[in-house]
DNA sequence: GGGTACCGACCGTCCGTACGGTCACGTCGT
DNA sequence: ACGACGTGACCGTACGGACGGTCGGTACCC
């Protein structure tokens, strides 16, 4: 990642080339690595090759930027569940999706992933925000219509779908603070047995649990593929970052 | 929290009194509110009626604090483990105590949790940290092996027990994000959604885990009084927090 | 010539920490 | 009994660096 020499026209950009995503993404990187306080305009701009005076015409403040962040990368989630849903249909399966897909976000576009569950917080009641934290609220939605609908069909056995959404979510969001995407562990080991544990826990007939968990079952193949579509349309796929 | 009119002689302490422990304890509480960045020696300084020196005197350093921080809160689960194990023997009630402890944590210590959860890794591999970190090892240690001893003895279905170890801790752990004390769901409703969940996820007898969930039954009861103990022996209570 | 990408010097503020000093005590030798 | 001495709590100030953001300007392309 060092300064380029400005290649001929071609752009695909709006107008002329420029470094702005370039810097959202060392941006990106380097709040995954450090945190949002532990993220300066400075170091940024000496990685990139470039002056601290560019971020700022780009971004304005650095609030922005983390905004920014947050709602690219909730789209790209949300996207993604657009493209699982229309290949699965049945409630267990989407459940089983969702933790595949938790799972999965700490290998794909993991620094986006780690920086966000970092930072999710961050300014989250403030003016501005608004926007991220409906994403958010979204996505969540979307989980515990899935439960009720399992739980109306009789397939799911009957709990607080707010309360197991939250739960799920836990799981995989805490991922981040041990997960090493160059350590032994696979994520499809994690995957399989977060969805082997959690959809026994819901499941009426717990037997399905173990189809569902399966690593090169349905379910996972349309999840792989829903995340290689997102990556192939240009998102970063970016070098690991080790948690201690 | 204002500054005292230093109470004559009967001092319990090494020598006379000193206002350490109040430090530390406004220190918990700016942590868990805007975190170890947001939180600075001069606001602290100022809420005690204090000179910023002092903090210096007591403490040194900034991260020396949040060790101290650190140490405390762990060494404090691990003593309420103790007391639960005393009374639950079986595999399956002592998970569904980790469960039930887990969530309790949000609300008794909650300053404390909230604090210790959002910095874990902070320093986390940094010299200094050992003992903090081999702390945590050890907690997490005692949740395996329940998990390989209800394995054994046929009461589990086979497992990762590391996997879910860590499954179960980032379900609890995330909570500070989303639980509100002052909100209208309380921490019981929560442990028994929790465990009736994961247990039931876990367990070959899958009809246990209503009962070990229940929020008036042993378990709760016993994780109850072991809380309430650690907490006579003099935690704070503190006030809320609320998450975005 | 107007807009856009980018530069680089600069500013105001904040913050962790260092340091020198004061004061109340407890201790101990005499 | 009393004064010298040591100790630890606490204060006030100042330093030195970092950091987010401003601003006036240049180069280049439509």
């Amino acid at each position: 990642m060092v300064a380029r020499p400005l290649p001929p026209g071609g752009s695909t950009g709006p107008r002329r080339d420029s470094r702005r995503a370039d810097i959202l993404a060392a941006f990106t990187r380097a709040v995954a690595e450090r945190g949002y306080d532990g993220t300066n305009f400075g170091d940024l701009a000496l990685e990139l090759g470039i002056s601290k005076g560019t971020i700022v015409h780009h971004f304005g403040t650095k609030d922005r930027m983390l905004r920014e962040l947050h709602e690219g990368y909730m789209r790209r989630r949300l996207a993604e569940v657009q493209v699982v849903w229309a290949r699965l249909t049945g409630p267990a399966e989407r459940l089983a999706a969702f933790v595949h897909l938790g799972v999965r976000y700490q290998v794909v576009d993991r620094t986006a992933t780690v920086a966000f569950q970092r930072e999710v917080l961050r300014f989250a009641a403030e003016p501005g925000m608004e926007t991220s934290q409906s994403l958010r609220g979204e996505y969540r939605e979307l989980v515990e219509r899935v439960l009720a609908e399992g739980t109306a069909a009789g397939v799911f056995r009957p709990g607080d779908d707010r309360l197991r959404t939250l739960q799920l979510f836990g799981s995989v969001h805490w991922m981040w603070t041990w997960f090493d995407p160059a350590g032994p562990r696979e994520v499809a080991d994690v995957a399989a047995s977060f969805v082997e544990t959690f959809l026994a826990g819901v499941l009426v007939d717990r037997a399905r649990a173990a189809t569902l968990a399966d690593r090169s079952g349905l379910v996972a193949q349309v999840v792989a593929e829903a995340v290689a579509a997102g990556r192939a349309e240009g998102l970063d796929g970016d070098a690991g970052h080790t948690p201690g």
